[in-house]
RNA sequence: GGUCCCAUCGUCUAGCGGUUAGGACGCUGCCCUCUCACGGCGGUAACAGGGGUUCGAAUCCCCUUGGGACUACCA
């Protein structure tokens, strides 16, 4: 595998039709691996020559979650660079160019049919069984209509040579017969160029080295090869990645099957380093048992070779997982910043050192950020009143002079339990639910601890008469 | 239908001719324990099937089966 052919320079092209889902964020984050592994340059391209897709807001989107999650571009739209503009809609002139040239060539041919002809054509090919291929109907003498007729641009595939392949990165050798395929179309009507042909300029133009993409591309990679062939241009390397499969069923991750996007992921409160150790699992391994990786391991250890062939399920309680387990090994200060956007907003009536204290209670409950309000929610505010019970006025007999500190808590409550002869489940469950509201909470002592004396016995007292 | 791709526990995966088929998530038993978590120690569970090749196949080849992608003037 020729990995070291330098400069490598690899693109991400999502068309902006959409908010951008996981499994697109994962060949994302391959490309930047590659890049980044490389010395090489991650390149963004905005592949928007479906006028009839374009949804909008969905650009920013995409800017937005490769930001969010710590992938930046080197060069693409928003950053530019010395191989602009990257978005395809601004380049319609380079592709007339280049069409042209291929029209001179001969490799490209004008065809005037008309949708109703062609559907025709595939119900007939549908009926006989056969894979459907444009009769180049357009090519035979006296069928040619007036250039000012609206007409797309066809790709004549050549009879020679009998078949066409690549060594993928990841598949390995891959062959396909010319003669299955058909005179694809390179420019529609409307002149904008269809994927096939910006794609193999662009690749070109922008001087990728390594064409990292979903395998869905992979039937028509000879199509592309031939562009590059018709050209005389050197094509890239391919590397056609697994699928992401929705967790539902066996089908390709896609929105209608509950992708959620990068952003709703990030709303949630799952961390980035979090996606982006997990999504590199999802196709990639590095051959050891580990399971969580930090970004500079992953660009270290990131290799095309170690590229799964097979597709991959998205398995969000495994990414809860490895959340939960970043989030406990984060330092308290460090959670604190992160924490605020997600606390509830009574907290911001406390101090730092307060909203610590609090946090390094929930910090080992903690899955995701968004669970912080409910997790949190008793610190900040009084519970409603519980059922009064006959032990209170005892309990708060004992408390009153207490200290708080946790270990005096401790030997008064243990007391208690004994004074009272119950157990502690009973009395602590007791005083957890008349303090906090809840019935699972943390540890008792540490709780009433953080939430000091006024605070405690104001909530006791509010469970009495 | 046609072309092509893929195939180890439910899931993510290790394995690249010789292993009691390993790890992790999930589920689960026990321990810790004031609840909930965390943590520790166990358990559950896989080479799709059939032919070859080989002294020996999860590993190599073929077929079958299953799953998937593509088959647009969408990407």
């Amino acid at each position: 595998m020729s990995s070291t052919k330098t400069p490598v320079r690899v693109r991400f092209a999502p068309s902006p039709t959409g908010h951008l889902h996981v499994g697109g964020i994962r060949s994302a984050l391959f490309n930047w691996l590659w890049a980044r592994h490389n010395d090489g340059k991650f390149i963004l391209r905005l592949e928007d020559t479906d006028r009839k897709r374009l949804v909008e807001g969905a650009a920013d989107q995409i800017y937005a979650s490769h930001d969010a999650l710590g992938i930046t571009p080197d060069e693409g739209p928003v950053q530019g660079g010395p191989y602009g503009p990257y978005i395809q809609s601004e380049r319609l002139e380079i592709y007339a160019r280049y069409a042209t040239q291929l029209l001179e060539s001969g490799a490209l041919y004008p065809c005037w049919c008309t949708p109703e002809r062609l559907d025709g054509l595939r119900q007939e090919a549908q009926k006989a069984g056969t894979a459907f291929k444009y009769d180049r109907y357009c090519l035979k003498p006296g069928n040619q209509l007036a250039e000012a007729e609206p007409h797309v641009l066809r790709f004549r595939i050549p009879e020679v040579p009998e078949s066409i392949g690549w060594d993928d990165a990841v598949r390995g050798r891959l062959d396909f017969k010319l003669a299955d395929l058909d005179d694809f179309v390179a420019i529609k009507a409307d002149n904008f160029p269809t994927y096939h042909f910006a794609n193999v300029v662009d690749d070109h133009l922008m001087k990728i080295s390594h064409v990292l993409r979903a395998d869905e591309w992979l039937p028509s990679t000879p199509k592309h090869l031939l562009l590059f062939q018709a050209f005389d241009w050197e094509p890239p390397t391919y590397a056609h990645l697994p699928a992401v499969l929705g967790p539902g069923g066996g089908k390709k991750l896609s929105k209608r099957d509950g992708a959620q996007s990068v952003q709703e992921y990030l709303d949630e409160g799952y961390l980035p380093e979090a996606l982006r150790s997990f999504l590199a699992s999802l196709g990639w391994n590095d051959g050891t048992t580990q399971e969580v990786y930090t970004t500079p391991e992953l660009i270290g250890r990131f290799t095309l070779d170690r590229v799964q062939k097979s597709p991959a399920k998205f398995d969000k309680e495994r990414l809860t997982w490895m959340n939960g387990l970043l989030i406990r090994q984060m330092p308290l200060d460090e959670l604190l910043e992160r924490s605020r956007a997600f606390l509830p907003p009574e907290a911001k009536h406390y101090d730092a050192q307060y909203l610590k204290a609090v946090l390094r209670l929930v910090q080992e409950r903690l899955k995701f950020l968004s669970e912080l309000p409910e997790l949190t929610e008793f610190f900040f505010a009084d519970p409603a009143s519980a059922e009064p019970h006959e032990w209170l006025p005892q309990i708060i007999a004992a408390l009153e002079p207490s200290d708080f500190t946790e270990a005096d808590l401790e030997t008064r409550l243990r007391a208690l339990t004994t004074e009272l002869d119950t157990k502690p489940g009973l009395l602590f469950g007791l005083i957890r639910h008349a303090v906090t509201g809840r019935t699972a909470a943390p540890g008792l002592f540490e709780t009433l601890h953080v939430l000091g004396h006024g605070t405690t016995l104001r909530r006791l007292r509010n469970n009495q008469f």
